[in-house]
DNA sequence: CTTTTTTAGGACTGATCAGTCCATATTTTG
DNA sequence: CAAAATATGGACTGATCAGTCCTAAAAAAG
């Protein structure tokens, strides 16, 4: 069963690998291979930090969401702490990207935010419990003291205003927006609207209370 | 020992338990009384689930914060969810009661409203590291499956809100705001905002940055 | 005083926590 | 084939988890 490479090496070192085997004359891997893929095992621990958030995640929660023995979780990541902060990057990267990738394919700049706004009441998890974004989860679950959480929340917070604010500049640029308008403040501006939305969507705040201050936050865009 | 008065009641049962025993004959309490304020308890455990969130607050923390006895800890709620359940509701209660209060000593409404959104920046815990807002914190902590707290959220967040709204209205009764404003709308707004931006604030966003959309916020609300 | 009632201290519980270690299995290399 | 290297299963660790229980202390009531 080898399922997704041999490489232990994540998908963007996965082409250096090979290169070095094939034209440096790298051996190959000796020794028995890993019969799980190493991305497939991080997406599933994220589920499951996602989910549960960071404290209220066991290990054997990871074990079960992976399904790998011990040894393979321990050699994959030294400790918990170190999947978590593996999970919650790949988290951010990936939505990101799939805000961006989003972004290019709207043909209107703010219905892509409005888009952006009401997605906030479709974050259901694997058991049809709202989880939130994993951002704000991990953002207020821990406190400041921890610098490299710190660092990525801050990083990521950052790089979704940044693509909000590419979108208003797109919306500028067809006329859905005022040219005046500080385009980056916004960005941040509906960042921070995004998510206390979730928040108050997890606080059981209903639906259609939020659809209409999305409603509102965009009858301001202008 | 006593400190506050020998009735394990809290302060809003406290009249009762007086008025029983000076009217109905109800004895005083037999037995050894308490060495500890069950309220001032109750306050120090607020702050360490304020600090630490509930899964990361163990037993241990909580006896060390409120200096009780095991024994103690247990007669006075039975169980740990008991005493955050009662912690938070507290913090609710006095938030609110903090938001109505200023808003009655404020003399521009808008300028009270600019405070609240200003507020994010300042919400250090006893070691200086922001604790944000516990109402954020607790909700994005829990997902949606346990019910009291989930109540207890939704409460304090349409709470929140109505405050909000209040000094909205007070706004336009003052000419500070349109007529035609929806402040019941713009209050669960402004609520989302201010979570919004104590995520951020967590997330390690600039004060400046934070301030910034203060001013942006502000500026919207005519 | 004795009795009754409540509180306090702290030993004790079984479960679970994150993490280690070692023997065995499975692969490549030579 | 044998040797080397890596992965796996699972027993094992000490620490900590939330919570229980029992005995002693301290007060009021009679």
């Amino acid at each position: 069963m080898r399922g997704c490479g041999q490489s232990p090496m994540n998908g963007l070192n996965l082409g250096l690998d090979i290169w070095n085997r094939s034209v440096l004359n790298v051996p190959m891997n000796r020794g028995r291979p890993k019969s799980f893929c190493p991305e497939q095992a991080l997406e599933s621990a994220m589920q499951v930090f996602w989910q549960r958030g960071y404290e209220a995640t066991s290990l054997q929660d990871l074990l079960a969401a992976t399904g790998l023995s011990k040894s393979s979780l321990y050699q994959t990541y030294p400790s918990k702490q170190a999947w978590f902060e593996a999970a919650f990057t790949r988290y951010c990267q990936h939505r990101q990207a799939l805000l961006i990738e989003s972004l290019e394919q709207a043909s209107s700049p703010l219905e892509y935010i409005r888009g952006r706004l009401l997605g906030v009441l479709d974050d259901d998890g694997l058991d049809g419990i709202p989880r939130g974004c994993m951002l704000v989860n991990v953002a207020n679950e821990f406190s400041l003291n921890q610098p490299e959480i710190l660092s990525l929340t801050k990083q990521a917070t950052e790089g979704f205003s940044q693509v909000l604010g590419a979108a208003l500049k797109r919306a500028q640029a067809v006329g859905e927006l005022s040219a005046q308008a500080d385009t980056e403040a916004l960005g941040f501006y509906l960042q921070a609207v995004i998510s206390g939305l979730r928040t108050q969507v997890k606080s059981g705040v209903s639906a259609q209370r939020i659809a209409s201050t999305v409603d509102l936050v965009m009858s301001q865009l202008r």
